[in-house]
DNA sequence: ATTTGTGAACGTTTTCACAGCA
DNA sequence: TGCTGTGAAAACGTTCACAAAT
């Protein structure tokens, strides 16, 4: 009980699962293409399909909304884009602040997917004196000066972090103190913020390293998941390139190791004896 | 047993849980920076505040591993950070192609965190004839019509697809049938692939629904949940510019319906008898 | 004296399978 | 007959709490 309180404590909503919240999204994105072929009902079967999950975990997450469905028809697509907007908070219109206008926070604000579904950009903020003026998307990049009072005036509750990972946290403290509660950070660093804010976070680079980790699973599935050359599947791979990394995951050695205790390490279950480098 | 298999099947590693394989990339980015500050040893509490988690989820995620700990000590740096580098597969190189350069693909092919560890940026590929040869990130852009030819050159397993959603499933079939197993999806749309094959997606306008959900909550909280203005938290909020959205938020009403059989729905619980727009 | 590694308890999420309703 | 809504079971993930190790 050294640290007691754990760091997202008041996830649970007011009913509504987490990992059922996440995936409404999903389902307000497919009924909103089936709204557009102006296609009238949808049954589970149907709809879950398009968002790409399964019919049991897509009725039991409505089950959570409500019965919002007909037995022995399905759903009605009008109704369930309404109701499931009306969940998400959609139905209001979001201000958004995006700090931090190099290629990404440019590239963000450019998207459109954020102006369609109730977020606005109400403000681009960036350190630079140099960006000051410059428009991004049509708009006029303002400099993080004015960050405290564009939050305020705007009544900004959710704020984009595009910044260095190193001004990241700094930027989040400010974004905070101003009144900002919710985060969505493209930075590649933890942020630590106080009880209530809500953070979510998009890295690129962890991204890539989880399929990384699959990746090599696969190339050692077949084989003896040793000398793990840079084997590929599927289709014919001419790999006439990639011999730097091989020389690099040939190896099973070359392991940095520091000092002292380095004895009786074990790795997994029956595995080779763990790699003891010098 | 209508369709029978699950999307994914094969998720289960050998052993190490997936929850625990997606933090494996944050113990290790707070490791990489220890390690350059020359820490030479580091504790599971420690460690865990650097990476945002708590100490006994770290402890039981590096058991998956191994045991790479010393009691009474705590967990050695540099050999942590070779061994979870190697767990994820960064020890050997992975090119990657990225689809779709526009403003976004321009900006992940920019990004440094791309190259830093274990990743290269094979080849940029655009639809656009009038994007072919021009450089971006120090790197000309290829024709897709190239796609094919790069990824068996390169020996790519990974790939990037930054396309607009129109073009994505398009883009991801060409990937996978030239011997992609591994896509990081930016487009917003569902990617449908064969078995064998991984998709990660990042979804901005998912994050910040799933943001707006807890912040509708936040607003609602102390408040009788209805009426809800565009009540702030926190700091003083001049709200001067968001009368259009309150208009939005305060009808309880304005939901569209369709036709037939309307009647008895009914929300979660003991809430208001449901919303039954005309 | 500390701190790891891990069974056991607990909580959450998914899946199953079918009753209930149109 | 067809499809939703939901208890019950299973799978998965997190936290607790302490024995084992140094």
């Amino acid at each position: 009980m050294a640290t007691g309180r754990t760091h997202r404590p008041a996830t649970r909503s007011r009913g509504i699962p987490e990992a059922t919240v996440a995936r409404l999204p999903l389902y307000l994105r497919a009924l909103t293409a089936l709204s557009e072929r102006s296609v009238p009902t949808v049954s589970s079967e149907e709809l879950a399909t398009a968002a790409g999950v399964n019919s049991a975990k897509l009725r039991k997450d409505f089950s959570y909304l409500g019965s919002y469905g007909t037995r022995g028809v399905g759903y009605d697509v009008e109704y369930l884009v309404y109701q499931i907007s009306r969940e998400l908070g959609l139905t209001q219109d979001w201000p958004v602040v995006i700090v931090g206008i190099g290629n990404l926070g440019a590239a963000l604000a450019n998207y459109g997917g954020f102006a369609s579904r109730g977020f606005r950009v109400a403000a681009l903020i960036d350190a630079d004196p140099a960006m000051a003026g410059k428009p991004v998307a049509g708009m006029p990049v303002q400099h993080t000066d004015e960050l405290e009072k564009i939050i305020t005036d705007n009544g900004v509750s959710i704020g984009v972090i595009a910044t260095p990972a190193g001004a990241a946290q700094q930027v989040c403290e400010r974004l905070v103190a101003a009144g900002v509660t919710s985060i969505l950070n493209f930075a590649p660093t933890v942020l630590t913020v106080p009880d209530g804010v809500d953070v979510r976070k998009v890295d690129l680079s962890i991204e890539l390293q989880i399929l990384a980790f699959h990746e090599q699973r696969k190339a050692g599935e077949g084989a003896a998941a040793e000398a793990a050359s840079a084997a590929e599947r599927g289709s014919a791979v001419g790999a006439a390139e990639v011999d730097a990394a091989d020389a690099d995951a040939d190896a099973d050695v070359d392991a940095p190791e520091a000092d002292s205790a380095a004895a009786n390490r074990k790795g997994p279950d029956g595995d080779v004896p763990a790699v003891m480098p010098a």
